[in-house]
DNA sequence: TTGGAATGTCAACAAAGCTGACATATTATT
DNA sequence: AATAATATGTCAGCTTTGTTGACATTCCAA
């Protein structure tokens, strides 16, 4: 009874089917955010020093300048996290050497032990995620994803990607 | 050279896949929230509001505490954004009919004008990314936002989806 | 009639974003 | 050599949105 839209693959632009769709990232973000979120707590830090550690941990010796681009948030924002990793000993900043105004950032032993423990825990959540979702979703999982993307991140994005296959 | 994963489906749970698949809900995150957030800026509201409107026009008549098990936060939290959104008459509190401790919120015709700006500019990005991905990506994104779920939202997102299809 | 549930509100605080202004090296350009 | 632009750091102040804790009101239900 008037639940035909669930197998008729032509509804999929209907706005109550774009609408669930935009209520399943609502509510899945919450479950991606979960795990490290508990570790952070028990720290102090919060979701933007994860974010920091790992794209430090993704791109090593990546520049202040870059991870701005990355993050998209202000310099004063990424600046107030990154002094409280630095003064922690987690994270190292470098002069730059060819180019001294530059300041090249790295995970510390101490660091990379923390972007473990929390990419591990989030990792655990989303493997288990595609696994029950097997491999055909994930692929469509990846492709709605790279298309709701800024061009301007998506390029950022797909970079990520190709440095390390 | 060494972009056999790319192609190997066995490869999908691999740490690499997985964690490209994180960034690309970090990336797209941000994509989702972009066009409602830049109307929002316009009228002093910021994405508190929005989730408040939103989940209110999908349960008309939704209490205060109903509403607060969707949105996880606390009634302080809720209670200052529904504030403004009372005084700007966007939003009608009524005292309930069987629980009068119940207040059942529903938007006014100005509210629902403000929805459907916010829903229009969101679902616009979205039914280009879905028109772009195909029903099959389609159906494996829903499919492993499901699955990332905490099973309690997972519930609530399912009972949403359910009341009106 | 009393306990607990639903709601509202006050105060104080924290995380994490923002703008604007200014300082300091360093590099690039003219 | 002088000047402009870049990369970074920092100070001050503001905003949004979350948090706790305390307390009052209303009212359902045992």
């Amino acid at each position: 009874m008037g639940e035909a839209h669930l197998d008729d693959p032509s509804q999929y632009l209907s706005d109550e089917q774009v609408r669930q769709g935009i209520e399943a990232m609502f509510f899945a973000y919450r479950g991606f955010t979960r795990d490290p979120d508990r570790i952070l707590e028990t720290l102090a830090y919060g979701r933007a020093h994860h974010r920091a550690i790992h794209f430090i941990a993704r791109s090593p010796s990546t520049t202040v300048n870059n991870l701005l681009g990355i993050l998209g948030v202000t310099k004063q924002s990424l600046n107030r996290v990154l002094r409280t990793l630095i003064a922690d000993g987690l994270v190292e900043s470098r002069v730059g050497e060819s180019d001294k105004r530059e300041r090249h950032l790295r995970l510390t032993e101490k660091g990379a032990r923390l972007e473990r423990q929390l990419s591990d825990a989030q990792r655990a959540r989303m493997r288990e995620a595609y696994r029950a979702a097997g491999p055909d979703a994930v692929a469509g999982f990846r492709t709605v994803l790279e298309a709701m993307m800024e061009p301007e991140l998506r390029r950022k994005y797909q970079r990520l990607g190709e440095q390390d296959p």
